[in-house]
RNA sequence: CGGGAUGUAGCGCAGUCCGGUUAGCGCGCUCGGUUCGGGACCGAGAAGUCGGAGGUUCAAAUCCUCUCAUCCCGACCA
């Protein structure tokens, strides 16, 4: 233990310095992370290895998560299916880079009974002629149904997507951001042209921007990656990438034009108007329960999760506040009223939700347990609102004694208000976060000092994303990647054509990258 | 899989180096009372085969051997 970390006994510290998590974000931001996880009670580990249990806080989010993108979805004409968790591992050997990628972290399913192993346990029995893999991703057994699906030009464009489970045996998890299993969706479909098949590539990365950026409130960079960084088996990778308080990148949604790789390992042909067969042209797109990692760590703050309200699994706490029975009658008719102008009320195009806490708990305790679970509005009604008619509105956005006096009369409206202003408060807290942090640089040099931590054994915050020339040299980018453990998260669509020169080899350069460090 | 660390009550920890009554502390929990609009207080109480197995010893949370698990750092990754 070092000095500045020591504890001090019997004397609390002073209330304003209180933060309801501990460790800060600078003090110590990975702890912090599962810290408010835990206080927000979203999810925690599971007793299987790399596992999570996600708990009705964090589910809810994933839920409101599948709802606003599955509408997306199904408005650019995707519908919805599903397909075995088991791949033969025949299936996944069609296609080498894949096989490549994905390889080293395959579950593999060799037997399917279990047999009383004669020590009082049991042992596996009745091995499989073929193993299965239990899906990292659903390229080639959905290409089997599709190669059955499609044999005209009439048959495309196919438009699918499917929610599911994913195994991927990583070495290290952490809640949400990587886990053994994890949630996702990916849609799948297919073309006729290559121009058809990247038109959907792009349209559905724009899908995620927009929600990523309008629900999430989180401003996403948009752009290819290089080749070393992107899908097994893909021509193009797009992506979108954020930046987390840390400064670090998470990529958090990712969009493959597959060319006709997968339409060859999958025998995915069709007669073109000519009568002659082709293959086809796929892309498959998707994003997973990362999404939540994201939310949490692009706007929470040391009190707890801070939920933007357009993903919120609630809107408002209504806090009761009273001493006696008298007071406890007069205080909840005002809390029932209170719920009745929110019953089936909307906040733009989400269901605006209510938690009464009527627990026998401090006002408070009660505040705080809200603020933890990151909830946008908190409502306290107590007998002097009552008899005034109004009540008490705190916004989580704002200091927690931060409340002001509503009157019941102008309620809805003002949340109304309210909801919108936090959302876009939150949304250009993390834009100017990420404008802040983010700097050309050309100098080599500077290059370098911006990524280096002081101390290397307990890194502190610091960089950001870098916007510098790259050769297109993928021994630039791997020497960088050596060097400072720096990838390159982005090639970024809206970056201007620029003459410079390789950060890393020095020779003459385009285009800037974003570099950062990342997740 | 390499390097480091840790397993003691629901949670967080002390005690282990140097073996010795009934294994402590804080939070939480239960009950009673005073409180309640800014993370309350007082009193009482319940809760632990000290990760597991074996060994040394009159005596093991403590020493030895093995084993299992978790966390952190690397390589891998949505």
């Amino acid at each position: 233990m070092c000095g500045m970390q020591v504890k001090i006994h019997g004397e609390p510290m002073s209330k304003q310095k209180r933060t309801a998590i501990e460790p800060t974000r600078a003090d110590n931001y990975a702890e912090w992370y599962q810290q408010v996880i835990k206080a927000a009670d979203m999810a925690e580990n599971s007793e299987v290895r790399g596992c999570m249990v996600i708990k009705p806080w964090g589910y809810a989010i994933w839920e409101n998560i599948q709802r606003v993108l599955d509408g997306m979805f199904r408005e650019t004409g995707h519908r919805n299916a599903y397909f075995p968790i088991f791949i033969p591992k025949s299936y996944f050997e069609k296609e080498a880079e894949h096989v490549e990628g994905f390889a080293k972290e395959c579950a593999v399913v060799t037997h399917s009974r279990l047999e009383d192993d004669g020590k009082g346990g049991l042992k596996a029995a009745g091995e499989l002629t073929e193993p299965y893999i239990v899906r990292p991703t659903s390229e080639t057994i959905i290409g089997a149904s599709f190669a059955k699906w499609v044999n005209s030009y009439r048959d495309l464009p196919l438009l699918i997507n499917q929610w599911a489970n994913i195994v991927r045996w990583e070495m290290r998890t952490r809640l949400f951001l990587r886990t053994t299993e994890f949630l996702w969706q990916e849609g799948h479909t297919v073309h006729e042209t290559a121009e058809d098949a990247m038109e959907e590539t792009r349209k559905m990365l724009d899908v995620y921007a927009k929600f990523a950026r309008e629900y999430l409130a989180i401003p996403v960079l948009t752009g290819e990656k290089t080749e070393s960084e992107k899908f097994p088996g893909a021509v193009n990778t797009y992506c979108i990438e954020a930046m987390m308080q840390d400064k670090k990148a998470l990529q958090s949604g990712t969009s493959h034009f597959l060319g006709q790789n997968f339409a060859q390992a999958s025998q995915i042909k069709y007669q073109n108007r000519e009568g002659d067969f082709e293959y086809a042209w796929t892309t498959s797109w998707g994003v997973s329960t990362r999404l939540i990692g994201a939310l949490i760590m692009a706007h929470s703050d040391d009190n707890g999760l801070v939920l933007p309200p357009k993903i919120a699994p609630s809107h408002i706490a209504l806090i009761p506040i009273y001493r006696d029975d008298e007071e406890k009658k007069a205080v909840l008719e005002a809390c029932h009223e209170i719920e009745e102008i929110f019953q089936r009320q909307y906040f733009e195009d989400i269901r605006i939700y209510t938690e009464l806490d009527d627990r026998d708990l401090t006002g408070s305790e009660r505040n705080w347990y809200w603020i933890k679970k990151g909830i946008p509005l908190r409502i306290e009604v107590g007998p002097r609102d009552v008899a005034q008619r109004a009540v008490m509105l705190a916004r989580r956005d704002l200091e927690a004694r931060d409340k002001k006096s509503v009157p019941i009369a102008d309620l809805k409206e003002e949340v109304l208000k309210s909801l919108r202003e936090i959302q876009d408060h939150y949304y250009n807290n993390a834009l100017s976060f990420r404008e802040e942090n983010t700097r050309k640089i050309d100098d080599q040099k500077e290059f370098y000092r911006y990524f280096t931590p002081k101390n290397v054994n307990q890194p502190e915050i610091h960089g950001g994303f870098a916007a510098s020339h790259w050769c297109g040299a993928a021994a630039c980018e791997e020497k960088i990647k050596e060097d400072l453990k720096v990838t390159i998260r982005v090639i970024p669509f809206d970056m201007p054509e620029e003459a410079g020169s390789c950060i890393a080899c020095g020779k003459a350069s385009q285009k800037r990258a974003i570099f950062a460090k990342s997740y």
